[in-house]
DNA sequence: ATATAATGTGTGTATTTTACACATTAAATT
DNA sequence: AATTTAATGTGTAAAATACACACATTATAT
């Protein structure tokens, strides 16, 4: 019994050449990035997508993706899809899922994994200039190529779970917005509708808003008071929570 | 511009053997999955580990890990896996994370899905006849080979959010148990105490256990009532679930 | 001037969380 | 056999949080 422990012990412990090996066979997989690129205009949710490269799949729409280079780490490939898409580098990016059946892609054996991301449309709606890009009201996005429906429900899932938890909501908006902005994007993002009084208290004590002393512009109402989020105070507090919170 | 877009529409059009091609090329990747599990005993959670099968890291404790084949299912690998290691098909099983950075396994450019799996360890202890394999306290996990205490750690703090908010902890207890058991395990976890009133009344406000009628056996104290959980009641109960509860 | 449609502020109620008191039960001790 | 000990099992009151809704304020449009 014990010898037969022994000889397993041993027969496992490998040299890295042979590692080395293993790792160089065959036995190598395609690896990609999807992007879910989640914007927010007109008070609705937005995602960017693209019609599909592929000719079976030329009438449908599809995320952007692309494959992993053998020197690039995955959060790289990541951002490197965004900024050939959008033009952008400093954007909220979070890795959601990985999504591995054997014949989830036409073209054979592709694993990939999907990462969201926030931008503001406004800021850089401009860079886009591919007429096969395009936002999308999420909730038309109904019957995307591939498995790509798969991957946005999951994605648009997470979101919705992750705003709860954290402001990651900012990131959609404009650097200056009235509560009345704010409490659009949450109802846009948990498609729901929420009490105005209330939904300002929640935020206001949670103590992440700055008061610019700025009022909103041009509009056929009251004006309301702009407001900048406290990315500082957020990223001390945030450490401090635990669990279920926020 | 209009004809400018449309060149790049026509040149995004692929057909499915450049595709193909593209994917059968050299840009393909090793790519492992390493599962994290936990288990508990003795009232403290543990851990799965081996000795690293890689010569130059052989002192030291490694996850449980293996190279996904070319036809498997990710998911499929992760079980695959653990029925090498402890003999188990019918196990809770969870990805949490892909790490993808370019140097993070000295063998090459190895990407791995971290899986999270929840085991009995009472039931399949005696499974285990690897010498190399241990079950270690996750408190005195710290120096992990390759990059396997990072993947650790997201996976031990992936578990203590996600068990706030889905009663896994099932999993890890045998199928007859005392809430005292229940908690020493909820302990365990999170690394808190908590009030052992309050707990009860959590517990039982969520409706989740049966009452079996049956009694601890051989404690030095007054027994405790024994109960099992209620599986379908709770899959009934968690497609209802939004955000912030449990 | 007045009506309209927002913003900004407050208040009471219901629900949930937290802290803690006390009775009950079986084993161990005297 | 009575008593001590160390748990379980139940209840209750206070604090914090969430929820529902009233009312005054301020700009534009009529």
């Amino acid at each position: 019994m014990i010898s037969l422990a022994n000889g397993k012990q041993n027969k496992n412990i490998k040299s890295l050449t042979a590692i080395q090996s293993e790792v160089q066979s065959s036995n190598r997989i395609a690896l990609s990035v999807d992007c879910v690129i989640f914007g927010f205009d007109e008070n609705k949710l937005k995602v960017l997508l693209i019609r599909s490269d592929l000719k079976r799949y030329h009438d449908k729409w599809s995320l952007l993706g692309d494959l992993v280079r053998p020197n690039e780490d995955l959060d790289a490939a990541a951002y490197r899809i965004l900024k050939q898409r959008t033009g952008l580098n400093d954007v909220y990016l979070e890795q959601v899922h990985t999504f591995g059946s054997v014949n989830r892609h036409p073209a054979g054996r592709v694993v990939t994994v999907t990462y969201c991301s926030l931008i503001n449309v406004r800021h850089h709606k401009l860079k886009i200039l591919d007429n096969e890009l395009h936002w999308h009201d999420v909730q038309g996005v109904t019957d995307l190529a591939f498995d790509h429906q798969r991957l946005f429900d999951t994605c648009y899932l997470w979101l919705q779970k992750r705003i709860q938890e954290h402001p990651l909501g900012f990131n959609l908006l404009p650097k200056k917005f009235s509560l009345r902005d704010l409490q659009n994007l949450y109802e846009a993002i948990l498609d729901t509708k929420m009490d105005r009084r209330n939904f300002r208290k929640k935020f206001f004590s949670m103590d992440f808003l700055i008061d610019i002393e700025e009022m909103e512009q041009e509009v056929p109402h009251r004006p309301g008071k702009l407001y900048k989020f406290n990315y500082e105070k957020y990223e001390k507090k945030k450490k401090k929570w635990v669990g279920i919170d926020f």
